[in-house]
RNA sequence: GCCCUCAUCGUCUAGAGGCCCAGGACGCCGCCCUUUCAAGGCGGUAGCACGGGUUCGAAUCCCGUUGGGGGCACCA
């Protein structure tokens, strides 16, 4: 195979998707394995649901991933220019082809006659399509029959012999619905999808397209306009969609992970995320579930992708990041988590984080996790609460009588370090009242820390200092 | 409703006729380790949707049923 050319085609109608990372994924192992280009296209053709920072999120979720495009409207390329909008010249000439040579035809109909219409098949349980009731007819012939608008649009004239079978690299022979009339120009001069996808895949020389599978119906028509225009057609890959918990197609409504920025918000690392995308549509390439890019793009083959949409399971998700964590250089892993600390607006005491980090690494699942964990130590003493239930359970009588020996026993301290601490806390606790760790140490762990889980309790008194510690004890002693 | 598509533990999957009374991972449960929680170690729970074929032999092939998903826009 000689350097084939793959794109992703997002568009600019809100918070980047998941399946963008997705299918750019896949476009990304595929294309790097053969030494072919990644294109990014903006498809921005509906102007309705345009949003314009969208654009600039996906040029940044996407560079977040370290999925590196090799053309795209950011960057340029010898295909320029890369934005639909942008092309609406370069479409005009092949619909006034297709129109001159019988293969489409100018529609008046209004979108309220269009609407009854299908309202109408469905009522009669008759399969939904356009009526051609425009066919063959001049503006004046139709207006006179009513339920027209002023400005048509063009559709396809799809034969009776079309095509529905295709070639899928990941499925290999499919069938696909007949189409419908599709509408290829919209009445405000901006071509649909269809018209677009293969006018420019074919002009950016695009060798695979690969899309979910919700396309596969739409292919047959695509087919078409790939043969009327004279066209080489492409390899067609379609990805198996992922889908929410229920089954259903990925959903921002119900799932919070169908938005990329949501994994940039929650901390997880993106190498974490691209290694789980690859294992949802792909599985593992080799002996381990954790794998690289690398390892992923050396053996991609397309007939190894999945047919079955995989449900995106969070938990799995989590271990996975847990353990891209673990990996982390402990630098590294301390410079991200304080990224995110200053992210939740906590004071960024870069020695703190630094101490704490080496104590939430392997504790932490999401960088927001690892914030959250060591949020008792960034805090402002006045908002320092205690956790209720946890208080209800550790600061009771028992627990009174741990704060009122342990506290002494730590002011008279002559250096505040966790060996220090400890040997104090054993002395006076475990072997001085005969306490088993687990009695002694509970109550001053959510004295201190305000919770009844946290990173080891000695470390964490030492680096919280001897004054806010000892303060902290002393408050939950009065609470109780 | 019509068309298309898919079908192994709760989830992601291995399995391309005998190696499978089905293997791994996440989750969950238990034990160990342990100052909590993690991490780590050990063990456990749970599945070939159903019915017909084909075959000496089927999770694997064929047909049907059922179930899931997608599409049926001047949205992509």
């Amino acid at each position: 195979m000689s350097s084939p050319r793959l794109r992703v085609a997002p568009s600019p109608t809100g918070d980047p998707h998941v399946g963008t990372a997705y299918m750019s994924l896949f476009n990304l192992a595929f294309a790097r394995r053969h030494g072919g280009q990644f294109v990014l296209r903006i498809e921005d053709t509906d102007r309705a649901r345009f949003r314009a920072d969208s654009e600039a999120q996906i040029y940044e979720t996407l560079h977040w991933l370290g999925l590196t495009w090799d053309e795209g409207p950011d960057i340029g390329g010898p295909y320029e220019p890369y934005r639909q909008s942008e092309r609406l010249d370069t479409y005009q000439p092949y619909v006034d082809q297709l129109l001159a040579d019988g293969h489409a035809y100018t529609c008046w109909c209004s979108q309220e006659r269009l609407a009854e219409m299908r309202e109408q098949q469905r009522r009669e349980k008759k399969p939904t399509g356009y009526d051609r009731l425009c066919l063959g007819k001049t503006y004046e012939e139709r207006k006179a029959l009513g339920g027209t608008t002023d400005t048509p649009v063009v559709r396809m004239l799809i034969p009776d012999d079309v095509s529905l079978t295709f070639t899928d690299v990941i499925r290999g022979e499919v069938s696909a619905p007949r189409p419908d009339d599709q509408v290829i120009l919209k009445a405000d001069g901006f071509p649909t999808y269809h018209l677009a996808v293969v006018v420019d895949d074919h002009l950016m020389r695009i060798t695979h397209v690969v899309r979910g599978e919700e396309w596969i119906s739409s292919t047959p028509k695509h087919l078409l306009l790939y043969r009327w225009l004279g066209f080489e057609t492409p390899e067609f890959a379609h990805m198996p969609l992922l889908r929410n918990k229920d089954k259903s197609k990925i959903s921002k409504r119900k799932n919070p992970a169908a938005r990329l920025t949501w994994f940039v918000e929650q901390g997880y690392l993106p190498e974490a995320l691209l290694n789980f995308l690859a294992l949802l549509g792909y599985g593992q390439p080799g002996e381990s579930e954790v794998f690289t890019f690398e390892q992923f793009s050396a053996s991609f083959e397309w007939s190894r992708v999945n047919t079955v949409g995989p449900v995106f399971d969070i938990d799995k998700l989590n271990w996975l990041n847990g353990v891209y964590i673990r990996e982390l250089d402990p630098a590294d892993f301390r410079a991200r988590l304080e990224r995110y600390v200053l992210a939740a607006g906590l004071a960024a005491d870069s020695a703190v984080v630094a101490a704490a980090a080496p104590l939430v690494q392997e504790r932490c699942q999401t960088l927001v996790q690892g914030v959250d964990l060591i949020r008792f130590l960034l805090i402002a003493e006045p908002e320092f609460a205690v956790d209720e239930a946890a208080a209800a359970k550790q600061l009771g009588e028992a627990g009174q009588q741990v704060l009122a020996a342990a506290r002494p026993a730590l002011e008279g301290l002559d250096e505040w370090t966790h060996g220090a601490i400890e040997a104090a806390l054993s002395a006076t606790l475990v072997d001085g009242l005969g306490l088993k760790p687990r009695h002694a140490y509970g109550p001053l762990r959510v004295a201190v820390t305000g919770s009844a889980v946290s990173p080891p309790l000695f470390e964490s008194m030492e680096i919280l200092g001897r004054e806010r510690s000892l303060a902290r004890l002393a408050a939950a002693q009065r609470d109780g």
